[in-house]
DNA sequence: ATATTATACCTCGTGATATGATGTATATCG
DNA sequence: CGATATACATCATATCACGAGGTATAATAT
């Protein structure tokens, strides 16, 4: 899939993945493998950038001598995963558009 | 609309513009306008990335006294167009899963 | 025993790209 | 005569995806 079109919904598919159940970036990455591909180095980069943002809080726990970060997700977080549902209306226009020209 | 979701539509939007009629920037520009707000600099950019890209071929005219630049689409360009509708079904299904997840 | 794979984290450099700021030039309208 | 519309262009900056590379432990295969 084209890398400018991801761009959009990474961030978004992440949080999605967190919403339900605190997760881990390990699982995550295999838990949103069958919907979006995304590299170890993307998504580690993206969690920083939510944490950032107040989007997710981390807690960091040890299990089987390895060190897992579990994120959750705030309010801020699911407050953007709503703004995406109202952008995607506008997505939707301008794919309407695209279609409606081609012929 | 949000920077990043833009990123994956705005060259066939520009393809998109210039498909039934040749067109060029300033008129584009006023056409996307009830679609979707884009900066000269950006249109400029764009226009110059897909020709170089082979998807727009360009014509000058002078016109009143001032240059236009006639941009026409190519095979590739139609392509493109095509291409991004097939991205757009992967696209729908990764907005299925964030909206399923979301109940 | 040793090599490989799975689990789990991280950083750095690069390339793509949207956009504001800025610049040039002509025509028209108040 | 000044403002606005038409029409082009470039540069610097910021954001961000991703490959390459790194560290460490546990389980499984050879």
């Amino acid at each position: 899939m084209d890398a400018q079109l991801k761009r959009g919904v990474l961030d978004v598919c992440v949080l999605t993945a967190i919403k339900n159940e605190d997760s881990y970036g390990y699982k995550i990455i295999k838990d949103l493998k069958p919907i979006l591909e995304l590299s170890e180095s993307t998504l580690y980069t993206i969690l920083k950038r939510l944490e950032d943002a107040k989007m997710l809080e981390v807690r960091v726990v040890l299990h089987e001598n390895r060190v897992r970060k579990y994120y959750h997700i705030t309010n801020t977080g699911l407050t953007r995963i709503e703004d995406f549902k109202n952008e995607w209306k506008e997505l939707m226009e301008i794919y309407s558009f695209i279609v409606k020209e081609s012929n």
